[in-house]
DNA sequence: CGGGGTCCTGGGAGCGCTCTCAAAAGGGGG
DNA sequence: CCCCCTTTTGAGAGCGCTCCCAGGACCCCG
């Protein structure tokens, strides 16, 4: 039972002194106690239970120059993303993997470019060992300040072309899970093939419609209209395409939320899904996929995954044991079918 | 224009070499220059400024014994709380207030009692200087595991009765908010008038049932449904209310949320608003407000004030500037009128 | 022009920990 | 039983910074 001692923490001096050995040997014990023979161990965790000593971590990080603690960078250019579905399933996935490391999260809320002087100086400072960012927008000056801070990062979603290509990042395979969905509808039979795309300033939205290239080489422009992710311009879209292309008898979504719009739209037009349009989405959003009529079929991403997936990429990094840096990984995507095509 | 130094980071001793004076001088010009004279300082912030030298935090943490972080606790017993938007603002307003004291603000996400362990040993160990909470659910074991870690701590909410009373809290006027709420519809002439509850194990749903008490002393408990704060519920609630008191001419829901549902069951029975029931909602919450038919009356709480709040009650307490514990702050609410009341 | 402040500045002692290096202890073979 | 090698332990030197304190510079007044 730890002494409630009201005076100042205990030192690893302390310990040593209670355990009758030198600084070093209790030091030694509290990191692992390798190379420390048994009674010794015995004593100084005795020691350490006694005092209720808990290491003092500035101390440590003085010397040992790591600190134990990453930086998520959440940029917040328009839109609340924090309340975004899809970042909190990755941030839940970062903040479990760094937990499994040991390792602490350290939210820095970037608000606009003002704040931009403040995060370079901090990643800088060497508060935390390395830094996990969101490529957002290819507008955005973000990852150049972050790239000037030298500090180990890692971007979840692939960068805008542009950005120091040496950066490793964490994406889905946004160009085969398009690719599997327009096959998908091509299996269906369907012959007259659009896209809702989304914006053309994210890379996912651009990897999208690259998938659906992929596939219709021959596609007709007409049959191609953007969005812009969320739900009212996925209605807007599919209503524009029924008017230009009534014929049209399958749309792959660029994600889920539109193309619960997009249902929307031809439940109110009348058309049958996914005898007369067939329709498919993506991300397999659940909170959007089971409220949707007729159930979405979409492309399943492993969103969580891939925030672990950058946690644990970023500490190799730290490690610096997988030699030189590592590579970018592009997680795979399962098409699940449901009702809608 | 900082040196591109590929070598280790510059330390205050540089500094003080390349401006000719000792550490001791350069050490006081960074941390704002108080009596060093002009040339001095001059001298220094050119070496800074020359050298890009930043300061090495942990040193620095080692002998002033403050790091300039503190620790936000997330619980997340069941629901995403993270992806509320209440929750949303108030974490806003926190890292605002935060970055304003050039304070960090470290993520404790909490799973589960498995993780009360480590999280007691974090708080414990000096990586922050302080902690913010958010007292949920009044059976949860999490606020008396942060009481343990003996670390200043501030909780947004009332937290429930047991807790540790000293410990300072922000909360709204939930109960004077109901007053008003419920006063109002009373001036509306309204007879019978019911309440929709939040679930009883939360503060601010018992103060705002206390509230409409305060005014309806009399209240036929037939006139009191409980709800879950969720949409859903309060569709039920208002339901049931209907069927059981066809009577009633006025509502005050505990929240917005609910406030919603009640009012589309409202419709579904065919019900005019505020003709024949007029309603008020609590929180006043901007994504729901605007949407709602007619726009909902609810009483207005300033959510991310009362997370800048919880900062600066939380800084005094480091301080220690205010003689003895702060005492909680309890931030006024307000009505506002739209079309539903 | 000297005395007594006041204002600045520098020296130096740590903050608590890790880590290197040398000394001590233990062990085995000749 | 002694010597050499391996394992275990301790002493001590910092990591980079702040802050106390003493000493020097400077100033004003008598």
């Amino acid at each position: 039972m730890p002494e409630q001692s009201t005076g100042p923490r205990p030192t690893l001096e302390a310990v040593a002194d209670r355990a009758g050995v030198s600084r070093a040997t209790a030091s030694r014990v509290v990191n692992g106690g390798a190379g420390v023979r048994a009674p010794l161990v015995e004593k100084v965790l005795r020691a350490v239970e006694e005092l209720g000593y808990v290491p003092n971590h500035a101390a440590r990080t003085l010397v040992t120059r790591r600190n134990g603690a990453v930086a998520v960078i959440i940029a917040e250019p328009e839109f609340r993303i924090f309340s975004d579905p899809f970042f909190e399933q990755q941030v839940r996935g970062i903040s479990r993997e760094l937990t499994a490391h040991d390792a602490q999260l350290v939210l820095l809320w970037v608000e606009g470019p003002g704040d931009h002087e403040r995060i370079s100086r901090y990643l800088g400072g060497g508060h935390v060992d390395g830094a996990l960012a969101f490529s957002l927008h290819s507008d955005d000056a973000l990852p150049s300040v972050i790239e000037r801070a030298r500090i180990p990062v890692v971007f979840g979603g692939r960068p805008a072309p542009g950005t120091d290509p040496s950066v490793p990042f964490v994406d889905c395979d946004n160009r085969g899970g398009a690719r599997e969905a327009v096959r998908h509808l091509v299996g269906l039979g369907r012959r007259n093939i659009a896209h809702i795309s989304g914006p053309p300033d994210q890379t996912s939205a651009i990897d999208r419609i690259h998938g659906y290239r992929d596939v219709l080489l021959d596609a007709d422009p007409s049959l191609l209209r953007r969005g812009d992710f969320t739900e009212e311009s996925g209605a807007r879209a599919m209503a524009e395409l029924l008017d230009r292309r009534p014929d049209v008898d399958g749309v792959f979504v660029a994600n889920d939320l539109m193309a619960s719009g997009a249902l929307r739209t031809l439940r109110e037009r009348g058309a049958r899904v996914p005898e007369d349009v067939a329709v498919v989405g993506f991300d397999d959003m659940a909170s959007v996929v089971d409220r949707t009529v007729p159930a979405l079929t979409t492309v399943h991403q492993d969103i969580e995954g891939m925030g672990r997936l950058m946690v644990k990429l970023l500490m190799r990094l730290l490690d610096g044991s997988g030699s030189g840096v590592p590579a970018s990984v592009i997680t795979p995507t399962s098409l699940v079918r449901r009702a809608s095509a």
